[in-house]
DNA sequence: GAGTGGTCTAGACCACATC
DNA sequence: ATGTGGTCTAGACCACTCT
C-alpha cells in the first residue's frame, strides 16, 4: 500500500536473508533511493522503521550499518523500577570494580570473554526513597578512566557531557522477576514481591574515544 | 535546534496548560503549519511527537484532537504475557457476559457508572500452552452483536477484519504483579511467580458502527 | 573537502470522513 | 463536494564524520 513500507519490509527481509549481513554498511542513502525509485525522504522513513525495530543504526556523517550482531558498548541490566516520574535522582554507588567477563556478560557486550569490563551496581534514589538497582557492565575500553565520582549520578549523561560522547541508540527489553535477596535489601521489597528489569543495550555512535573536543553543544533553541 | 521539536514542545505546553484543552479540536494542519511559519511535513513530524507521547490523535478525514480524557473505546486489562513470539494463537473463552460497570471500569472507559459492558475473560493458548489471561470490558455500545464466537481469535481482528472499524490508537502500560489464583489456575504458576500485567487502552477511529460498508481493504503490496 | 544523514520546503496527489 | 491527514517528490541547506 505504501512505498515506505515495501522499501522498509524489502530491507528487513534482506538482512534476515543475510544479503545484507551484520556489521555491514548499506549502500548509500541516493544509492538505495535510485535502488527502489524513491525519494530520499521516504527512503529515511523506510530506513526509520528499521531502526525503530532495531535492525540498523546510522550514523550521520559515516552511513547505515545492520546492526544485530555489532557491539554494544555498554550493558545495563536488574534496572528494577518501582515508580516512574522525571525528578531529581540519587545514586547510591554499591559495587565498582572491575572484573573478567563471564560468558553471560561477553554474549551481551560481544566481546572475548574474559575482557575486563566494569562491574557497577547502584541503587537509585528518588525523594531518599530507594526505587531501583541498576547493574551496569561495561568494556573498561569505552570508559578507560572511569572514577566512582562520576558514576553518582547518570552514566549517560557522564558520557554524553563529560566525554562527550553521543549514545546513539538504545534498546529496552522487559522482563518480570520475583525480587532476589539483593533487591529486598536495597528496595525493601518483601521477599515474593515482584519487580521489573529492564534490560539496556547502548550503542555509543563511535567506538573511538576522544579527539572530539572541538564538538560544540548548541542548547539554545530557536524561538 | 530543530524545528519540529520546538513545535511540539510549544504545543505540549499549551495542552499542558490546558489552552489546548481535552477533546478539543486543534486547529487545521495549514492553519497551525501558517502559525508556527512552517511546512506540513515539518508540522506532521512534530504532531507525531505527540501522537507517540499520547497526547493527541489524528483522524484522517477529521482532524486533530486533544485525546487525554476522550473516552477509549476498549479496555483490557491482566493480559499477563509469559513468553512472546508471534505464533498462531487460540484463545479459550472463560467469561463472556454482560455486567454492569463499576466504578473503576466506568472511569477507565469514560462511560456513566453502571453502564452495561461486555465482561470477556480469555485464556490465551500458544502450541496448546495457556501464556496468558486477558480480561476485557468493552462498552456494549461499541459493538451490540458480539457473539461468543467472535472472541475466540483477536477481537481486535475481528473489529477490524469484520466490522470494517479502525483501531485508531492503542496505549499500553506495564506493571509486576503476582500471580492471583485466577491465573495461578490457568497459567500453571506457581503461588509467588509474578507475571506482568499490560493495560491497555484502545481507541476507535470513530465511536459510531456501521455505514463503513463501502470500505475496501485493499492488502495487495506494490513490488 | 568529500561523504553521508537530517531537516525543511513547496507543491502534487491520494485516502478517508463528513455532509 | 469539501475538509482533513498521509504520502511522495525534487531540491536546498545544514550538521556531523572521516581523512
Amino acid at each position: 500500500m505504501f512505498k515506505y513500507i515495501d522499501i522498509a519490509d524489502d530491507i528487513r527481509n534482506k538482512i534476515i536473508e543475510h544479503e545484507y549481513t551484520y556489521g555491514q554498511k548499506l549502500p548509500y542513502e541516493y544509492a538505495l533511493c535510485t535502488l527502489y525509485n524513491c525519494n530520499k525522504e521516504t527512503m529515511k522513513k523506510a530506513l526509520d522503521i528499521l531502526v525503530k525495530e532495531g535492525l540498523i543504526i546510522r550514523r550521520r556523517g559515516s552511513g547505515t550499518f545492520v546492526k544485530a550482531m555489532e557491539s554494544p558498548n555498554i550493558f545495563t541490566g536488574g534496572l528494577s523500577q518501582r515508580y516512574k516520574g522525571i525528578k531529581e535522582v540519587e545514586s547510591e554507588v554499591i559495587v565498582f570494580e572491575v572484573i573478567s567477563s563471564d560468558k553471560i556478560i561477553s554474549d551481551k557486550l560481544q566481546i572475548e570473554e574474559g575482557a575486563f569490563v566494569y562491574h557497577i551496581v547502584r541503587c537509585r534514589k528518588l525523594d531518599n526513597k530507594p526505587y531501583s538497582i541498576e547493574i551496569i557492565y561495561m568494556p573498561i575500553s569505552v570508559i578507560p578512566k572511569l572514577k566512582i565520582v562520576n558514576i553518582k549520578n547518570s552514566i549517560y549523561q557522564f558520557i554524553e557531557e563529560t566525554l562527550k560522547l553521543k549514545i546513539q541508540s538504545a534498546h529496552k527489553t522487559v522482563t518480570g522477576h520475583i525480587s532476589s535477596s539483593l533487591e529486598q535489601e536495597y528496595l525493601g521489597l518483601s521477599p515474593t514481591e515482584p519487580y521489573f528489569q529492564i534490560e539496556q543495550i547502548a550503542y555509543l555512535s563511535s567506538g573511538v574515544i576522544g579527539q572530539n573536543e572541538k564538538t560544540k553543544l548548541t542548547n539554545n533553541r530557536s524561538r
